[in-house]
DNA sequence: GCTTACGATCTACGCGAGCACATGATGTGT
DNA sequence: ACACATCATGTGCTCGCGTAGATCGTAAGC
């Protein structure tokens, strides 16, 4: 069919049949984070600060270096962020008895409730986004999605 | 169905059933980018220097200002890469005959020809990214993300 | 015990990007 | 003519971030 040019990205003589990936991707990012920032604000995070609650029971984080890693932040950058969760009792960070040079972080329980919070507010701002595709656009979409963002490749 | 809780993008109780679509999306365009990267170093090109001569013939630009807030760059450093391009005869930049105040911008055919050669390049990486989604999964992903891009709502 | 390795932390440096303001050339309205 | 707006451009400030190196406490191997 006529489509099948279009589909594999060019067509025969040149100029591409679709916007770079990138172009569609890095913008409607941008867009989405500043979606979120003002439901970040009302919740008193930042963006590293909910990352950190994100990632935090999700794997089981031994050392700092690691989460650091885990959310693609600086581990000097970190720091701060983690000193600030900690005084608001959002995360617990204490020395592991096995070895004292590590630090254990968990949530706290008011930590999980402010992350489940937020992000529950978040996903409702993104779900008035997703309900202007259709219901098959959208559902391929997610799905699309999450399949690429598994990719190992993209991992790293 | 069982899915229609992940596809309202909550459970019934709290915890979400999705990665937030920010949290998925960013990464996922600066994996893209960082992709895109060895591409443009090998045909000469910045970031920046490819978004301009990616919008340049797609709208009549007219002015500088109108093609920095196209691509999201500021004014003021758009000009060194103007400069650039200009130098190496890859676009025109001559003052408008009618308002003499503005610079009629406009791709040389050389440009258009490094255009189209760095853009076939980054879609060829783009597609063996997209080879891992299964056909109906990358069609939906595709319309989802084009239809996205198109939103008024994330546009500014 | 000594040496080496590792984790957390701090500080200093540099880069890239956005923002604000100034300037010079040019248009436009009165 | 004069006041004001507009465009391209330059300069300097500030932020956020990443990198590198130093320090301190702690482990682990010899």
């Amino acid at each position: 069919m006529a489509e099948n040019a279009a589909d594999s990205g060019t067509t025969s003589r040149g100029r591409p049949a679709r916007p770079d990936l990138a172009a569609m991707i890095v913008p409607l990012g941008r867009a989405l984070m500043a979606a979120e920032q003002p439901v970040l604000d009302a919740h008193g995070l930042t963006m590293w600060a909910y990352s950190v609650l994100l990632h935090l029971d999700e794997t089981p984080i031994r050392t700092q270096a690691a989460l650091a890693e885990a959310i693609r932040a600086d581990k000097t950058r970190i720091i701060a962020v983690l000193d600030d969760l900690e005084s608001r009792k959002l995360i617990r960070r204490r020395p592991d008895p096995e070895d004292r040079r590590v630090r254990l972080l968990s949530l706290t329980a008011e930590g999980r409730r402010l992350r489940d919070a937020t992000q529950t507010a978040i996903q409702q701002g993104e779900e008035r986004l997703l309900a202007h595709l259709p219901a098959a656009d959208r559902a391929g979409f997610l799905k699309g999605l999450r399949a690429l963002s598994a990719l190992p490749e993209l991992r790293r």
